[in-house]
DNA sequence: TAGGATGTTGACAACGGTAACCAGTTACCC
DNA sequence: GGGTAACTGGTTACCGTTGTCAACATCCTA
């Protein structure tokens, strides 16, 4: 273990119950939510949270690299807290269930196309959608 | 040719001044445009068209296949005439100049994990951003 | 080709997710 | 413990997008 994953904070921004709160529970899930959805989950928790600081929070730990952050069909960001390897996801439309993948040749790929158009500075995303053998 | 790919319409829907419009100013685009900046180049052009109706042409003409749809990380929704067969995008992050890329290896690695990990009804999204020579 | 049924348009209002504001509160350092 | 700078959260504002609905255009039929 090279650093504390649980109660993970972002450096340089003070420890608080709420910052607490929301990093716990994103310990805690396995899916990828909605700040809406994980700002009721805490209030449903007994924690007394603000809408804006959930987003806040959220905003800051996806800045630190803590969490991934994916839109859905509708635009809505999700999070997610992730390793911190780079990864991409298989991601169950029905219930949120996120298997993290990995996929060294499509790393290759990515960047030998990139390379072939003279793009510079690239980064990619690859997200797998599907239906998960429990929801199918 | 087995399709008459300019002015394009969906089949079913009416032909119109505006649908036409929208549709031969994709046909001359090559890069990815959000729908309000698609209503202004309209409207620039002289073409008497409401905001609204570009939203619903164009959620037409994505729902019939005609166009490829995006998000920019900001959640905005961009738009492009794409060609009918399976592939993925090379998008400059500056000025959205796009190249259509293809990767067979990607599409076998996206199916073999989605089947290893038991999920059905597969779909991905593979994006490439980066920056374009003229841009860098 | 006229006339009507029905799909389409567009100004406007509403909506939903997200971010800015700012006064009150809290964590951290000495 | 006390000062200060950061944080919180209710509220308001924002922005992309969609719903509403009366006026209108298209297309079919006679």
């Amino acid at each position: 273990m090279t650093t504390d994953r649980n109660s993970a904070t972002v450096p340089g921004k003070r420890s608080t119950r709420q910052r607490t709160a929301v990093a716990g529970l994103l310990d805690q899930l396995a899916d990828f939510r909605s700040a809406q959805d994980l700002h009721e989950e805490l209030r449903k928790r007994g924690e007394g949270i603000g809408l804006t600081t959930v987003y806040r929070t959220l905003q800051s730990l996806a800045d630190a690299g803590e969490i991934d952050v994916l839109r859905t069909d509708s635009g809505e960001a999700i999070y997610r807290r992730c390793s911190s390897h780079h990864h991409h996801h298989l991601v169950c439309r029905e219930c949120g269930h996120t298997v993290e993948v990995e996929g060294p040749a499509v790393e290759r790929w990515a960047d030998k196309v990139a390379a072939e158009n003279k793009f510079s500075q690239v980064s990619h995303t690859v997200e797998i959608f599907g239906t998960c053998s429990d929801c199918g």
